[in-house]
DNA sequence: CGCGTTTTTGTAACCGATTACGGTCTTTGG
DNA sequence: CCAAAGACCGTAATCGGTTACAAAAACGCG
């Protein structure tokens, strides 16, 4: 019996005996290849070609307590800046070994307590977070198990805890700045359900102190909370335009709300921006090319997904790095904003 | 010394110390509860809840070789198609129990194969992949490890492999008859990049065929292929504007396409449908809410995701299953599509 | 060539959960 | 009341790598 029916899959020893060394020097040809001679190195490399041999990351991460498994968790893939986010942690990870298991929360902190409980039992070493609001037995949890985590999307000076992205609230802020600057008293706003949503919550926020700064206030009825769709959008502007006294500014939490806010605009034959303004959020790739193109706020995704890869394997190397890193969103004004047509009051 | 300082993390010795029972026992208790007397399960349960005890999943899956983790290969995250698959598959997963990683192969064959290490060295106990294109030394590995897998956007009845999704070569022959039977002779195509994407490929083949039935010929300067862009759409749009006939009707090879396309006619004042049809692919939210609304082929994008992590479920659990299911495509006919303009000829 | 270094390699314990196997305790029937 | 059957539980081996420690080999130099 020359080559007995090899095992569907072969294990450390099986490379060892072919060739004829031990399971620790195959183990470090394996892990720090330099501290074995070079030809007992060859013949090991060659062993394991010819086995197609892999590591098994369960006996590994039993041993070291340690996966090269990172986990993160979003509120749903099926929002591109969450999927793009993922995906820019996802690169930098796999240029350093490390795989991503991702959890889908559904904005429900319950849910999120769930999956998080899933991806310790698998290892994961570190986590990526959305946002700053997560339930305290959440953070209690990460923090006596001592994962690494990072908060995105987010950003506040003095945070307690890890976090890259920008501030929300400065953010509207600003935008609302622009929008008054033009003239606009009335302004309205369409964002995202704001339960457990920090960051839809802080969106609206931003805006009420800007207006509240100049003396204005931000009316209930202008304030829409919507579902996260084009359908949504449009629904919320249907209401709006219905109002005895519409709004002659709308600023929307994303550039998707945006995008239905000008779609039920179009349809209902009120042109922007001369009858209306209409500011985004995100400016995703389609918010260059609508008609008339978004004026809205540029956030950093791919930039926020490779600071968060980087700063939690900074922390699992031990490496030096910044808590709390904040990133430049950036007003890109384009056509759909202007001066309030001329008020008869 | 009432309570020395506890670890990190509990094992299952510490819940079993606790408890005053063995290990066993604790671990029947979390596989098979019922053949637990009551009293000692509850005990086991207090102390599992006092520890804040979870799983160690590496110690389980060297053990059981299971690991309750299934992996995915995808082109990328940042196209919706593929996020939005994703998204359905870990969520049917989870439903079960399961976790997904993903792993991005950005349409390279070879980044996939090195991909594919790192999951089944992670103890993947099952594979989705896109498309059915893929290495042959993939296909081996992944045969050799004995590893489940099923390739999505993709039908064909007598397929070698699992898969579940729709005949791309048959979806653009069905819109292309649809343009040819409006009057259309001259239609163009606009595509992703051919290379090593059989469904990008297929989708081409599909028009070529349906024209070829009707004893008309795909010219190969109507052939675009572009970056998977609304840019990309613009750009092979102004392309085949600029050709000395240009096309009565362009049939995109994905919605995003077929939205920069339109962005360009919209710039160039060419109107459509009434210069130009245009179509898309996949009918995606914004689709029905472009200026004209879309004329696209609508995927099941969810239902495939679902009928995936199905199909692997029931591999895993020896379930019956079929190996290959055709979903159903839809062509959605709305304003983006007409007969042509008068033709001079 | 011999002896102390330095380099390279091997042996075996260990990570934490599962489970075969055997022992103990309870129950049941006679 | 006793034995057999059955229910429940505990001991210890096991999964496949990693690495401390020890042993062996290679090297340097007088």
């Amino acid at each position: 019996m020359e080559t007995k029916p090899p095992r569907e899959t072969a294990r450390l020893v099986d490379v060892a005996k072919r060739a004829q060394v031990s399971v620790a020097t195959v183990s470090r040809v394996l892990n720090s290849p330099h501290i074995v001679r070079s030809d007992v190195r060859q013949r090991v490399n060659e062993a394991i070609k010819e086995l197609g041999y892999l590591r098994n990351a369960a006996a590994r991460a039993l041993r070291m307590h340690s996966n090269r498994l990172f986990g993160a968790l979003v509120p749903t893939l099926n929002h591109a800046i969450y999927a793009a986010m993922i995906e820019a942690v996802q690169r930098r990870l796999s240029e350093r070994g490390y795989l991503l298991i991702v959890g889908q929360t559904d904005f429900s902190p319950e849910a999120e307590l769930v999956h998080v409980n899933a991806l310790i039992e698998h290892g994961v070493e570190a986590l990526v977070l959305v946002g700053e609001a997560h339930a305290p037995e959440f953070y209690e949890l990460i923090e006596r198990k001592n994962i690494p985590f990072i908060n995105t999307y987010t950003y506040q000076a003095k945070a307690i805890h890890p976090c890259v992205g920008f501030d929300n609230r400065r953010a509207t802020f600003q935008i609302t700045d622009y929008l008054m600057d033009l003239g606009h008293q009335n302004i309205a706003v369409i964002v995202g359900i704001c339960k457990d949503n920090d960051r839809a919550t802080q969106r609206v926020e931003g805006v009420k102190q800007a207006m509240q700064a100049h003396g204005l206030t931000l009316q209930p009825e202008y304030i829409m909370e919507s579902r996260y769709t084009i359908e949504g959008g449009r629904h919320a502007m249907r209401r709006l335009l219905s109002l005895p006294k519409p709004p002659t500014a709308v600023l929307t939490g994303t550039d998707v709300l945006a995008f239905g806010a000008l779609s039920e605009c179009k349809a209902q034959g009120i042109e922007v921006p001369r009858d209306l303004s209409i500011t985004g959020f995100d400016d995703m790739e389609f918010a260059a090319h609508t008609e008339p193109p978004l004026t809205t706020m540029q956030i950093p995704l791919v930039q926020m997904g490779q600071a968060a890869a980087d700063y939690l394997l900074a922390v699992v190397n031990n490496e030096p790095r910044y808590d709390q890193v904040e990133l430049e969103t950036r007003l890109v004004v384009r056509k759909t904003t202007a001066r309030p047509p001329v008020s008869k009051e």
